[in-house]
DNA sequence: GCCTGGCACTCAACCGAGCCGAGTGCCAAT
DNA sequence: ATTGGCACTCGGCTCGGTTGAGTGCCAGGC
């Protein structure tokens, strides 16, 4: 087991690697920390340290750096989550309310996630099936054609063209409008197709067809994976790392644009509370040397979808996770009046 | 005035440096291509072109690159389009077919054109006011709160959230809801202002105040600039360019994260017809080492947004053009049919 | 047993010199 | 107008030497 004081020459270690973005050496830790011991006892903690695979040195005759076991521990044992200063809970508030529309409070998280963090920001769009239904509308543009438009609590709008199997009375619409909002309407999307799975038996014959593809078609929109979106921003920030670029910074971006992987490290985060994957801990090989802080978010007391940052495991864990953290709170707060 | 050998020699420093990425010389010049004459030929016609602008030497000693200028002789006069193989073709209507919705064939094309050009590519939601109304809904959401959902021809879907100063009768609701409909349906957006200017008058004096506010929100929706929404991809690809990278790579991400700044650029070009803005000729700081690709796509004859590509100004002129043209045709003909 | 000062060693990063070669400009000859 | 020849330039590369931060180890002290 490490000794008190060897954590102590750990969270030295990462906080002044985080600072500095070079290896740190002993003395220059005795210096900067009053640890209260010299850099030849330092060392040994370090060698210790290093025995145990916290820390490593790039090269022999180099300062040491935190290896991603001795960011998790740092993360874990020794730092907490950075509360934000009031200024920027104010900026945050301000910057937020004002938004139009839901993806315009999406865009608006974005940006603000990546300005504070300064870091890659990630934002997924609440999802359908963990959200309340409060209205589906179903609308006629041709005989033949409808188009089917869900919209839940939290102010997402989906929208699916239907090509009917046969043309559809004005009245048979209105008739499937009304039924179909009396039985989903302030149930969750999750159990939608439990509840309409009878619905077609009421309808005259004629009509069964086009009800059973409207369903289709809205069973289809609530297929997971496909009905996961999410925006991303602040992905300049990636340029103010390692200057050994087009390597580091490209699996990076790559692994950015496909939303599958993405939406895929967000689902693994835990639903409530907040997780960091660091490092080699994150199962795609374009973000090996990047850590994911995530954290749910939503309306209610449950998470209907998540957001977090991504940026290289040298980052700032305590002042991360306080902007994560609270933009989330804000974030559920606007969607809660909306 | 160049002789028509000088042109020829600018035709081939342009297509060998984008091919190399290196200052190119007049010997290695002699070389890739018949000319017919020698070098020391070449050096002389290089000297003119250089006088004239055209062409520049990094440092003495070096090979010649073109300059802003020459890409822009090039791209006028040199270069035609390059057609897309027919393979090219087919792969791109199979991966635009089976978009559910017009997210997904905006989704879609960003991606596909990342991928055919190997560039950055940016895509314009359809606009709004240049789009024709299809359907305009009103829903209750609460006695005192409605939502205004709006669909275009091409399938975009725009909603807004409104607090009414009143209660709003069920009744009251399903006429202004008709008569709107009636007034604006099969109308291009841009003249809605005007269509609904006359409406509140015929209401009854305790519905006016709604009915204003229902409006004032429906014409706020369609104002430029903020009816605007763009989406872009590839970025990645910046990074296999100079490999002197945070210089050049950042403010181009930057400015892509900017995007009204990228929207008065897509406005800068010509509704009809492809636009190539090269290295200076782009407004905003960030880009001036990058061109911009760009064409209005559209249902039917009309332009209802652009879409294009942003690369380094040594780029594939007549490939690049090539492939925005095709891929603009294809989303053409795909919002037509939804 | 733990801490400390001292010491020899290592090695990446930083010059500066020198070479190399692609490329140029100029000129005289065709 | 075109060409071959020639002297010149200069960025990029390699090589050797120096520097200094940092390490590991050890012997002595609390």
């Amino acid at each position: 087991m490490l000794s008190e004081r060897r954590l102590e020459v750990l969270r030295a270690i990462v906080q002044d690697y985080v600072g500095t973005e070079e290896p740190v050496g002993s003395k220059a830790l005795t210096q900067r920390h009053q640890l209260g011991v010299s850099p030849a006892t330092v060392r040994n903690d370090m060698a210790a340290l290093e025995d145990e695979g916290f820390i490593a040195q790039p090269h022999t005759s180099a300062g040491r750096i935190p290896t991603d076991k001795g960011y998790r521990l740092f993360v874990d044992k020794l730092a907490g989550v950075k509360p934000l200063s009031s200024p920027e809970r104010r900026a945050i508030q301000n910057f937020l309310d004002g938004a139009v529309d839901l993806d315009d409070v999406v865009g608006r998280t974005v940006r603000l996630l990546a300005q504070l963090t300064r870091q890659v920001a990630v934002v997924q769009y609440p999802s359908l099936t963990r959200s309340t239904v409060r209205h589906v509308e179903l609308l006629a543009l041709a005989p033949a054609r409808l188009m089917l438009v869900l919209i839940t609590d939290t102010g997402r709008v989906e929208q699916r063209l239907i090509d009917c199997p046969a043309p559809f009375g004005e009245t048979s619409l209105a008739d499937l409008r009304a039924r179909l909002n009396s039985c989903v309407v302030g149930r969750r999307f999750a159990d939608v197709p439990q509840l309409v799975q009878e619905l077609p038996d009421s309808f005259e014959q004629e009509d069964r067809g086009t009800v059973s593809t409207v369903l289709s078609v809205l069973l289809e929109t609530l297929v997971e994976e496909t009905e996961e979106r999410l925006v991303i921003g602040g992905t300049a920030n990636l340029t103010r790392f390692g200057h050994d670029f087009p390597l580091t910074i490209r699996p990076v971006l790559e692994a950015l644009e496909e939303h599958v992987v993405l939406l895929k490290l967000l689902g693994e985060a835990k639903d409530s509370g907040m997780t960091v994957r660091i490092g080699h801990e994150n199962a795609h090989e374009g973000l090996t040397s990047t850590s994911v802080v995530a954290v749910g978010y939503g309306s209610g007391d449950e998470a209907v979808a998540k957001l977090g940052v991504v940026g290289p495991t040298r980052m700032d864990y305590p002042g991360t996770m306080g902007a994560v953290r609270a933009v989330a709170r804000y974030v559920g707060q606007i969607l809660a009046e909306s």
